[in-house]
DNA sequence: TAAATTTATTTGGTGTACCAAATTTTTTAT
DNA sequence: ATAAAAAATTTGGTACACCAAATAAATTTA
């Protein structure tokens, strides 16, 4: 019964490739500390360690990058948790919003071999239930092209391909709205004065925040 | 991300579960350890924290006993155990003899809802690929009626049902002899000076010691 | 029963992963 | 440029789960 499973460094990973992918500015301590939920003090003592086991490399500017090593650890532990999602929703018949939790249980399981034996079982998906890319065996992420919410015309029609905020909560509440990956739906209105938006979804209209329209992503439709 | 998984918790109930049903004797803190493969002051500052939280009961004459919350909560880690290696064997091609540290792994995946569910996916199944049996949604667990080879009249036919010792190495050298749950053999001889016996498997005749034989679990057959 | 052995327990440590509070450094705004 | 704000870092803790070595208690054996 070895315990040295490195748990927490695959959250680290994770969290991190995913803060760099959304290539915005540069990922801090602040900003990481803040997506893992985790005290700074924490979070920099295992920034540290992992720059020492080769995963991260710390920028004289403050800033945390990925080593090739890490960014491949990352994307194992993408490619996991999406392959068990897609397990429990396409087998368990679990929910596309009630499987994230598991998942990220299930996730840290040590097998590469068991992750690209449930890919073929599953039929090799490019896509989790939430429409975001399933890594291959290699790392290699399919380009799904979506743009935010936000980014659209008033007027056109789009296709929700994933969420930038995975979290429970929005979840729930997109749940609510019947807003889902692969759900079609059209702009009406952006409303100026608040960045709120109009948007008609399965014959209804339901009003959005700023916010969470730019957590939805589509695709022309 | 709520680290309080009690992750050993089950490893020690599962552990202790399974010393207690070998009616033998009474398990005390020497016994316990060595079945974990851990430090006799480990167990015993572990032991009593199960005791404070009402898993374990600690008798007067040093033996250590499950309470009821204890033991349910062993037979619902079992139950985890032996339903994912049924998983591993039936869906994701495993052999009987490769699925024991994955399934040691997933066990401790948290939620009884996801088990129950696996539980019907695999057509709930009585026993897992080594033969042992499974523990149902209450914790009842169906009786094979075993009995240890040694116990074996010679000349009888008799089919393999389970193995009272799971380690690796034994799973290892019985594969090599074919030997494995649901395996029809008879046993041809046993050799009183060194307790070791002939049996017939697959048409070819192997030796096996006291110690192997002692662990081979078979129904007449 | 006394000595030897085994078992139980205590004591002082370890590594991992976390935190709050204080301090230092850096950045931003005035 | 300086004061204020923000970010980074240090310091001193915590809990969990483990260990080796010393000691105490119980059991066995001679």
């Amino acid at each position: 019964m070895a315990h040295f499973s490195h748990h927490s460094e695959e959250n680290y990973l994770k969290t991190l490739f995913k803060l760099l992918s959304r290539q915005d500015i540069k990922v801090n301590n602040t900003a990481l500390s803040k997506a893992l939920g985790l005290n700074p003090a924490t979070v920099l003592e295992m920034v540290r360690k992992l720059s020492d086991r080769k995963m991260v490399q710390l920028v004289p500017d403050k800033s945390i990058h990925l080593t090739e090593k890490g960014k491949k650890k990352a994307l194992l532990t993408i490619r996991k948790h999406r392959l068990w999602e897609v397990f429990l929703v396409e087998k368990m018949n679990y929910k596309w919003n009630e499987v994230h939790e598991l998942a990220e249980q299930l996730e840290h399981i040590e097998s590469t071999d068991l992750v690209d034996r449930l890919d073929s079982y599953l039929g090799n998906p490019s896509f989790d239930p939430h429409g975001d890319p399933i890594p291959d065996k290699n790392g290699k992420i399919k380009n799904k092209l979506s743009i935010p919410l936000t980014a659209c015309a008033a007027g056109k029609k789009y296709m929700v391909t994933n969420l930038a905020d995975t979290g429970d909560p929005f979840l729930q509440f997109l749940g609510k709205l019947n807003i889902m990956p692969g759900i079609k739906l059209k702009l009406v209105e952006k409303h100026e004065y608040d960045g709120s938006f109009s948007v008609e979804v399965l014959k209804k209209t339901v009003q959005l925040s700023e916010k969470a329209a730019r957590n939805i992503m589509v695709q022309p439709a």
